[in-house]
DNA sequence: CGAATTTGACCAGCGC
DNA sequence: GCGCTGGTCAAATTCG
C-alpha cells in the first residue's frame, strides 16, 4: 500500500488545488480497498491492488503496468528523465484516475448518505415509539388528575365568595384555568364519544375551526378595530360548545363570563425567551415590521410584527430584549393564525403548545393566585428544574412564558419543551393550522390528543409550498439551543417526515394514516 | 417600482 | 380631566 499513496501524493504535488481531494480520495481509496463494496470504484481499487501485487511481483498486467510503471517512475525520482510522450499518457492516466477516484467519493458519499438515512429512520422509529409511551403516561396522569380535579372543582365553585371577583387578576387567572379544564375535560368527552373520523375532521377542517377564531371573524365583520379587545357581546355559542358540552356557562350570567373569559383567551399570549444576537428569532412565518415603540423600564426598542403569511392573519408578536440581559430576546405571541404553519412555525408553535399543555395539564392548584410567576409545572414531575414555563396573570390578559435561555441539558428530558423529543411527536399528529399560539387552541389540541392517545394519528395539512421558511431572520439563538439538544437530530427527522408524509398522503386523499412510522421517503 | 421599514401621530385604557 | 403608556396607523423613507 505504501507505493500506492506516495503515488497518489505525487499526483496531487503535481496537480494544483486538488491536494484535500485527492488526499480524501485516498482515504475512501484505503477504506474501500479492503471493504470493496461498490462496483463504481472498482477500477481505482482495481489498480491500487494491481499496483500492490505488481509490487510484489505477483502479477503482470500490461496495461494496468504501463500506467503504473509511468506514475511509479514519475513519483519514484527522475521527473525529468521522462519523455514528452510519456508525460502525456502519463497526464492521461492522472486524469483517468482522477475521474475515477471521484466517482469512488461520489459512490463513497451515496453509501453515507444511505446508512446515515437507515440510522435516521432507525432512531426515529425507535423515538416514536418512546415517546408514544412518554404521551400515553401523560395521558394517564392527565386522566387521573382531571378526576382529582373534577370532584374538588365542585367543592371549590360551591364555596368560592363572591368577593373574589374583586381581585382581578386572580379572577382572570381563575376563569382562564376554569374554562381551560373545562374545554379539555368537554373535548375529551365529545372525543371519547365521537368516532376517529370524526375527530379527524373536527381538527383538520378549515383553518378557523376554533371558537376563537370564529368569534373573532365574527367581532371582525362587526366590530372597529378600537373594539377588537372588547368582549364579544351578543356573539351565539359556537355550534356544539358551551351551551352543550358542559355543565358550566349554561346560564346567562356564566355565558358572560365564559363570553368575557373567551375575549381574555382570545388575547392571551405566549412569551418566549432566547438567546439570539439578531433582531428577531426564526418561527418560520412571515411578519412585517408594524411599529415600534420604547417601552417603559426598557431601554431597548419594543418592535411590533403582524403575521404577513396570509392576508387577514391576525397573529402579531413583539419582540424586545430583555433589560436585564440584552443577549435575551423576548417574543411575545398574541393572536392564532387562520392559515397552515410551515415546520419551522410549527416548531415555534408546538413551544407554546407545549407550555399550553402544560398549564392545561390540571396542575394549577394556585391558579387563584393573583400573581403566578412561579413554575407551573408540578414540582412532582420536574424535580430541580428551572422555570422554564411561566404563567403570569400580572399583565391584563394571561401570558405563558417559555424560557429557552437554559441550557437544555439542565432540563429533565419529560419537560415539555420545543427541543425536547416531545414536540416533533406532538406536531407530527396535529392538524398545523391548530398550532397557533392562543392558548385556547392549545387547550383544544393537547385535550384532543390526549384522548387520541393509542388510537388515531391526526393528519397534518401541509402543501409542498408552505414548507418553506424565510431567510429574513438570524436563527442562532434557536440552532445553538438546537444543537445542544442530542434529541433534536431524531426528533426534527421524525417531524418533517410526518409532515412530508402526511402531507403526501393528503393528497392522496388518505388522512389517517399513521405518521410516526412514515420515514422512507423523505428526501429532503 | 413595489415591498418593507421607519417614525411621528393618533387613540384607548388606566391611574391619579 | 389630565398625563402616561401601550398599541396601531399611515405617510415618508429605504431597500432590493
Amino acid at each position: 500500500m505504501e507505493p500506492v499513496d506516495h503515488h497518489i501524493v505525487s499526483l496531487v504535488q503535481s496537480s494544483d488545488g486538488i491536494k484535500r481531494v485527492v488526499n480524501e480520495m485516498d482515504f475512501f481509496a484505503h477504506d474501500r480497498s479492503s471493504k470493496q463494496h461498490d462496483k463504481a470504484d472498482y477500477d481505482v481499487h482495481h489498480h491500487h491492488v494491481k499496483t500492490e501485487s505488481e509490487h510484489h511481483g505477483a502479477d503482470q498486467d500490461d496495461d494496468v503496468n504501463t500506467g503504473l510503471n509511468l506514475l511509479t517512475t514519475n513519483t519514484a525520482s527522475e521527473k525529468s528523465s521522462v519523455a514528452g510522450d510519456g508525460i502525456t499518457s502519463s497526464q492521461n492516466l492522472k486524469e483517468k484516475q482522477r475521474v475515477n477516484q471521484l466517482a469512488d467519493i461520489r459512490a463513497e458519499l451515496d453509501r453515507i448518505n444511505a446508512e446515515n438515512q437507515r440510522l435516521k429512520l432507525t432512531l426515529n422509529q425507535v423515538n416514536s415509539n418512546y415517546y408514544a409511551l412518554q404521551m400515553h403516561l401523560v395521558s394517564l396522569t392527565q386522566r387521573h388528575r382531571n378526576r382529582i380535579a373534577e370532584s374538588s372543582e365542585a367543592n371549590t365553585q360551591m364555596n368560592r365568595p363572591i368577593e373574589e371577583k374583586k381581585h382581578g387578576e386572580g379572577m382572570v387567572a381563575r376563569q382562564f384555568m376554569d374554562l381551560v379544564q373545562t374545554e379539555t375535560k368537554a373535548e375529551k368527552d365529545e372525543l371519547s364519544e365521537s368516532s376517529s373520523e370524526d375527530r379527524c375532521h373536527e381538527l383538520s377542517g378549515s383553518p378557523g375551526n376554533t371558537i376563537v377564531e370564529s368569534m373573532e371573524r365574527r367581532q371582525k365583520n362587526n366590530k372597529s378595530r378600537n373594539q377588537r379587545e372588547d368582549t364579544p357581546e351578543g356573539l351565539p355559542h359556537p355550534a356544539g360548545w358551551l351551551p352543550n358540552k358542559g355543565p358550566k356557562f349554561n346560564t346567562s350570567k356564566d355565558n358572560e363570563q365564559a363570553q368575557q373569559t373567551m375575549a381574555m383567551i382570545r388575547k392571551a399570549r405566549v412569551s418566549v425567551r432566547a438567546r439570539s444576537e439578531a433582531s428577531m428569532i426564526s418561527d418560520g412565518c412571515q411578519w412585517r415590521k408594524y411599529g415600534q415603540k420604547m417601552a417603559k423600564g426598557n431601554p431597548c426598542p419594543r418592535a411590533y410584527y403582524r403575521c404577513t403569511m396570509a392576508t387577514g392573519c391576525p397573529v402579531r408578536k413583539q419582540v424586545q430584549r430583555c433589560a436585564e440581559d440584552r443577549t435575551i430576546l423576548v417574543t411575545t405571541y398574541e393572536g392564532n393564525h387562520n392559515h397552515p404553519l410551515p415546520p419551522a412555525a410549527m416548531a415555534m408553535a408546538s413551544t407554546t403548545s407545549a407550555a399550553a399543555s402544560t398549564l392545561l395539564s390540571g396542575s394549577m392548584p394556585s391558579a387563584d393566585h393573583g400573581i403566578m410567576n412561579s413554575n407551573i409545572v408540578p414540582k412532582g414531575m420536574l424535580p430541580g428544574s428551572p422555570n422554564l414555563i411561566t404563567l403570569s396573570a400580572s399583565a391584563p390578559f394571561p401570558t405563558v412564558t417559555l424560557d429557552l435561555t437554559h441550557p437544555p441539558n439542565q432540563r429533565p428530558l419529560h419537560q415539555l419543551h420545543p427541543l425536547s423529543p416531545n414536540w416533533p411527536h406532538n406536531i407530527s399528529r396535529l392538524p398545523a393550522h391548530l398550532l397557533g399560539h392562543p392558548i385556547y387552541n392549545q387547550s383544544k389540541l393537547l385535550g384532543t390528543y390526549l384522548s387520541s392517545q393509542g388510537n388515531n394519528e391526526l393528519p397534518v395539512h401541509l402543501s409542498q409550498n408552505q414548507m418553506q421558511g424565510h431567510p429574513m431572520v438570524d436563527t442562532a439563538a434557536t440552532a445553538a439551543a438546537i444543537t445542544a439538544d442530542p434529541n433534536f437530530t431524531a426528533a426534527l427527522v421524525a417531524a418533517i417526515t410526518s409532515i412530508i408524509g402526511n402531507s403526501h398522503r393528503d393528497n392522496s386523499g388518505n388522512n389517517n394514516s399513521t405518521t410516526s412510522r412514515n420515514t422512507g421517503d423523505n428526501n429532503t
